[in-house]
DNA sequence: CTGTTAAAGATTGGATCCATCATGACTGTG
DNA sequence: CACAGTCATGATGGATCCAATCTTTAACAG
């Protein structure tokens, strides 16, 4: 079904490769990490030929640095570069809202509702699930503006930075739950009310604050680091 | 000094890569066309395991297309794929001037200016030469906008697409030279007046229209395909 | 005690080997 | 004569081997 995604090559690579971003991701392989193929390879149970490939493809999406002779490290990215990033992406998401007014239908809308839902203030501290909802808000507009060019990109640069930092960020500043569950309460008023423009904006700015919050951490993180 | 783009891993792969690449780019290996691994290391004298992984490089970003065991083939783009690809680079490229005008000088824009004399018409039939300024018109651009994952994004939608259509698109119609030419002009124009959403306005329909000649290419030569 | 150099260990990168899978042809049977 | 099944051929994918390079450590000299 998935029609939009270079038909996966071979199963293999592909699988490790996801496992390898599952751990980069989920923080079990920490940021600046080496990464070295005989150790992945052990811990996937498969041999080196596919983890080399897989790093490769890792490579090539921006998630970690691979230096001639010397292996690869888990990037540690700058604060700049996510704002560069965050630049593109809410621009790209704005792109997504645009055209998502002009295709969205009432189950669409309840389901973007719904899932926003899961966001509400007060259900508990933010978790793995809330975490999970937060992007799916995203995904689905993504399905809905009906551009699968334009998901993959902002998937693409979605996955150059390692997503767990985000929930620290939601756990380190309990405020920044309630902006975002309102500003998604904004963007869906904009989908509503079918103003396309307004919907962009919402969107793009949101979108800035975000990677302003993930910016934040790399800045405090990298600073502590180099404090010891 | 290329800080932003991925650390070339090991040379051999890369320069593989960017053969294989180059050769699919300038038609000599034609759009759907098998591309066996152990031919392409003749040709380029190094052995299968640079090139499988040069391979799925060039997979990742949408050239080829690798079924699992069956090999690689030349994607042929479909017309509609076309149109979404350049939907998004359109609003990016917008993107791109905005950023621009806020940060170009003068030195910059006279060399934009000297790059697209070189496309005007009457100065000969459009060649290699003429194509290399067009891409560097717009490369000029991304690189004075100064955000890298700007350019990256933008390079690597565009390398999605075999370019010698291009070319092509301009000697089977030329009276699409002129209207680059003038449509460069325009951009030229809003970046001198330092009219940020005009030059996006100008960008975005100078690309989209650039696309959809693209896309009529591809829908010709399907259809001669499918005839002959 | 410190700095430099050399040697050993470890890790990556390239080449080769082998198993698996797909394709196509050929043969046998209905 | 047509269709199905089997076998042979060729190509990919995974594993392993070997060479080259980098890092680290230790020893030696200043």
């Amino acid at each position: 079904m998935d029609t939009s995604s270079p038909a996966s090559s071979s199963a293999l690579v592909d699988e490790t490769a996801a496992a390898i971003r599952a751990r980069i991701m989920s923080g079990e392989i920490p940021i600046g990490a080496q990464l070295r193929q005989a150790e992945l390879a052990k811990a996937l149970g498969v041999s080196r030929t596919p983890v080399r490939e897989a790093l490769r493809q890792l490579q090539t999406g921006g998630l970690i640095e691979v230096v001639p002779n010397r292996g690869a490290v888990v990037r540690v990215p700058a604060p700049w570069e996510v704002r560069e990033a965050y630049e593109v992406r809410a621009e790209l998401e704005g792109l997504s809202c645009v055209r998502a007014v002009r295709r969205i239908t009432r189950d669409g809308f309840e389901e973007l509702r719904a899932t926003n839902e899961l966001l509400r203030p007060g259900d508990g501290p933010p978790n793995a699930a809330s975490h999970a909802a937060n992007d799916r808000f995203h995904t689905l507009i993504h399905e809905i503006s009906g551009n699968d060019r334009l998901a993959r990109v902002i998937k693409e640069i979605n996955e150059a930075f390692p997503r767990n930092v985000s929930a620290l960020v939601l756990q380190e500043h309990p405020r920044h739950r309630d902006d975002n569950f309102a500003e998604h309460e904004r963007i869906l008023a904009a989908l509503e009310a079918q103003d396309d423009e307004l919907a962009r904006r919402e969107m793009q700015s949101h979108v800035i604050s975000a990677g302003e919050q993930l910016a934040r951490w790399y800045e405090r993180r990298s600073a502590t680091v180099f404090r010891g």
